[in-house]
DNA sequence: GATAATTGTTATGGACCATATCAAATAACG
DNA sequence: CGTTATTTGATATGGTCCATAACAATTATC
């Protein structure tokens, strides 16, 4: 919880005066205790989780991707041929939100809305050649720039044992 | 990624029409496939994060505390007499946005700030009384309810490996 | 003692999330 | 058939969180 993205300066403290010390600590320089913070699951959790996102969008600066619109584009090219509810829906996107998000990315031609014939209030979601070639792009991107971080840090086998945990979670809790 | 948290109503889909079927799925009922979405380690983080941080405000109703006001009460406890800034950049809270934070806790009477003596610019932060009463009751909830149903979905030892990769990757990615 | 840096604060804008509402199209049903 | 209800994409809007610029008061630096 309560995790930004932005830099600090880190320039060196003041040294401490070492006046009128009353409790535990006022004014001095030495870092500050997370105690049991850093044994709280969502806090863990949530800067692992900005940390990875923060990656990603290194990792994704050539091609202009956020992890969501990389979600995007995946499961419209897995699922050709659905509406924009069903897109939405499996990514826990609103429909409301989701306009933007595709005016988005149709603008920049790497999917297009598709008038259903079959219920012609619906739009079929197609991936263009643009799309096609940028998300096989972004594939390897994530392979070998990101992914495969996780296999420096943890190893093959631990990365998929926090895989499964994640899912687990993500699905049971 | 792009995971928000409202509840679908699911109520049952009409049945497929079978008409044009042209390439892979227009309209058919059938559950749309995730692919390689639910090997991304960013899109499965974020999901297990959302389903822990909505779990923990469940838990933690009866208290009115988010994930983010109890990091706050629980490192001012362990870190009587540091001023807002000290605070709020170990959470990675930006100054301007840990003010109407402190003016929430404040108004609670959880927590006070004291105009330092030894540097009249900054306010020493301290758990008031009934602050610290309520640290007290939200930890036990937190503990009982919230993490300990990590234990009963990953045993202890997978507990504990989780939280130490998830350290790993927020502080070594 | 003049200048620079720090602290808390306000104002402001952006990104993301959620709800209500609407027109067009379709489904349901008498 | 025709009336009503539901669904789809869309707009408007508000809330929350995150980030930057700027300011007054205070302190540090030189």
């Amino acid at each position: 919880m309560t995790v930004s993205k932005t830099a600090e300066k880190s320039s060196e403290k003041p040294a401490d005066t070492a006046k009128g010390r009353k409790d535990a600590a006022e004014g001095s320089g030495e870092a500050l205790q997370l105690g049991e913070l850093s044994e709280q699951l969502g806090y863990v959790l949530k800067r692992a989780q900005l940390k990875v996102f923060e990656n990603f969008l290194r990792c994704m600066a050539s091609l202009q991707l956020t992890p969501a619109q990389f979600s995007v584009l995946l499961l419209v090219e897995k699922n050709p041929g659905r509406n924009q509810t069903e897109i939405a829906s499996t990514l826990g996107i609103l429909r409301p939100n989701f306009v933007a998000m595709l005016d988005n990315l149709e603008s920049r031609d790497l999917c297009a809305r598709i008038r259903s014939t079959n219920d012609r209030r619906s739009h079929i979601l197609v991936l263009t050649d643009k799309g096609k070639a940028v998300l096989a792009r972004a594939k390897k991107l994530v392979a070998t720039k990101h992914e495969a971080r996780l296999n420096d840090l943890l190893g093959p086998s631990n990365r998929e044992a926090l895989l499964g945990m994640l899912s687990k979670i993500a699905n049971e809790f």
